[in-house]
RNA sequence: GCCCCGGUAGUGUAGUGGCCUAUCAUCCGAGCCUGUCGAGCUCGGGACUCGGAUUCAAAUUCCGGCCGGGGCGCCA
């Protein structure tokens, strides 16, 4: 065989009929009729059957009945028309090459009639990622991120890459990975914050990151990540927050947009996107704590919204209308130091929330570096640690604001997926380090 | 970090002191079968998370470890 394959399962058009063709992939099922045997082989498109007889091709009949499912083949054969075979043909081979034999019996069936638990299924990753319906979740989680980086770049964003190994931790507070940096103590950054705020000050005004997140909570939820991806922005020369809210409710809308697009993706997942409408509504802190007090629930004004009081308020305004909402103006002493207060006890912060799980966060920030100082020690932190980060407000730095988005919360909701390690290859959780 | 629940063949499960030489399906192996497509049929294979305790007797009760699931807090 001069190549192992020249078509897909689904590339194959009644042109090929009659004619030569070579195809490979994975045995996803082999059944054995006695004179006749059937191979299913699953390529990235989908499948195709290769149909052998015993009587025309001993050889080959032989072989083919003793591979053991999941072995990756590569097979040359006849592309011949069928109405019994599913895609209207079949491949009667010639020629026939094992690339690669599976061990029996599989840690996971691909095909079985039987479901595996997540744990099982994320043990096997590579083989879990071999169905169809899994592979789906990906190729949507890239055309998002395509959306990304379209969106972005065409509203002039730069795209940046910020260390992940910092010395000190970002926005201080929550719990960081320690690790050793040579002779110096560093962490694994919980956000590009700090960074993509110093970029504010370069002339760049406009960037934004694919950013990793690493947080060493121990929370154990089928929520949480201890890595995970986000869409991280921040621009410069702003008014006020609501300029970032725009870009973000922009950016938000062309990701379920472009996520509604993947029509195959869809239907083999079973979903239906519908699109949201612009703009989403803006409701303030306040009114928030109002409708939910309205409802039944205790929370103080001051308190941040607990996951209960989240999820009744995504009904609240799912009732109202509103799948995507903004939460705007929350005190400021619930936010991190370096956002930007408002009168008293306000802040220019926001959070976008969709039926009840908050996608993003942001806010337009300090960019006065007495006022950062401030705030800094106002949050028991020690503005020395933060030298380096100040060091960028004290030659120029003008207003600026920005949110981080995370991937695989959006990913989640969009889907219906009820575990957020479903969204991500290989998830990272309180006990999960391998693969 | 706190609380609740669980761990039985490769994968999923049934079994809550003796009916267990542990159920069923899937899976794996052998055989039959010329159109399968959740193929069918026959035969075979494979498991009680680990350590300790209670008991005449433990998969089953108790204690501890390990592993897993869920919730809360925190967050994205």
């Amino acid at each position: 065989m001069e190549t192992y394959r020249n078509r897909y399962s689904l590339d194959v058009t009644e042109d090929d009929y009659g004619k030569l063709i070579t195809v490979a992939g994975w045995v996803e099922d082999i059944r054995n009729i006695g004179s006749i045997a059937f191979i299913i082989l699953r390529d990235r498109k989908g499948t195709l059957q290769v149909t052998a007889l015993k009587k025309n091709e001993p050889e080959i009949f032989k072989k083919i009945v003793a591979i053991s499912r999941e072995s990756v083949i590569s097979v040359q054969g006849l592309c011949k028309k069928s109405d019994k075979a599913r895609n209207g043909y079949e491949i009667i081979p010639q020629e026939f090459e094992v690339l690669s034999t599976a061990e029996t019996p599989l840690p996971l069936g691909v095909v079985d009639k039987v479901e595996s638990e997540l744990d099982t299924r994320l043990d096997n990753r590579f083989i879990d990622l071999r169905k169809q319906e899994i592979q789906a979740i990906f190729k949507i989680r890239t055309a998002i991120i395509a959306s990304v980086h379209d969106y972005l770049r065409s509203e002039n964003f730069v795209e940046v890459h910020t260390p992940n190994i910092i010395a000190t931790s970002s926005e201080g507070g929550t719990d960081v990975f320690k690790l050793k940096y040579f002779e110096k103590e560093a962490f694994l950054a919980q956000s590009p914050q700090l960074y993509k705020q110093i970029l504010m000050a370069t002339g760049l005004d406009k960037v934004y990151e694919i950013a990793w997140y690493f947080r060493a909570e121990e929370h154990n939820t089928r929520r949480h990540l201890n890595e995970s991806t986000a869409v991280d922005v921040e621009m410069a020369f702003i008014k006020n927050e609501e300029e970032i809210m725009k870009i973000l409710e922009n950016l938000a809308y062309n990701m379920w947009k472009k996520a509604s697009e993947c029509k195959e993706e869809l239907e083999i997942l079973c979903k239906e996107i519908s699109l949201p409408n612009l703009p989403f509504k803006r409701v303030k802190y306040d009114d928030v704590i109002k409708k939910l007090n309205d409802e039944g629930s205790k929370i103080a004004w001051g308190e941040d919204l607990g996951n209960e009081d989240e999820r009744l308020l995504g009904k609240i305004m799912e009732d109202e209308g509103h799948t995507f909402y903004f939460i705007t103006k929350y005190p400021i002493e619930i936010k991190p130091f370096y956002t930007m207060p408002e009168e008293e006890k306000y802040s220019r912060s926001f959070d976008l929330e969709c039926g009840g799980i908050e996608f993003a966060s942001g806010s337009q920030r300090i960019h006065n570096v007495e006022l950062l100082k401030k705030r800094i020690k106002a949050c028991d932190l020690n503005p020395k640690d933060f030298e380096s980060y100040l060091k960028g407000f004290r030659y120029g730095m003008p207003p600026h604001g920005g949110f981080g988005f995370g991937i695989e919360r959006f990913l989640m909701e969009l889907l219906n997926i009820t575990n957020i390690r479903e969204c991500i290859l290989f998830p990272r959780d309180r006990t999960r380090l391998t693969p």
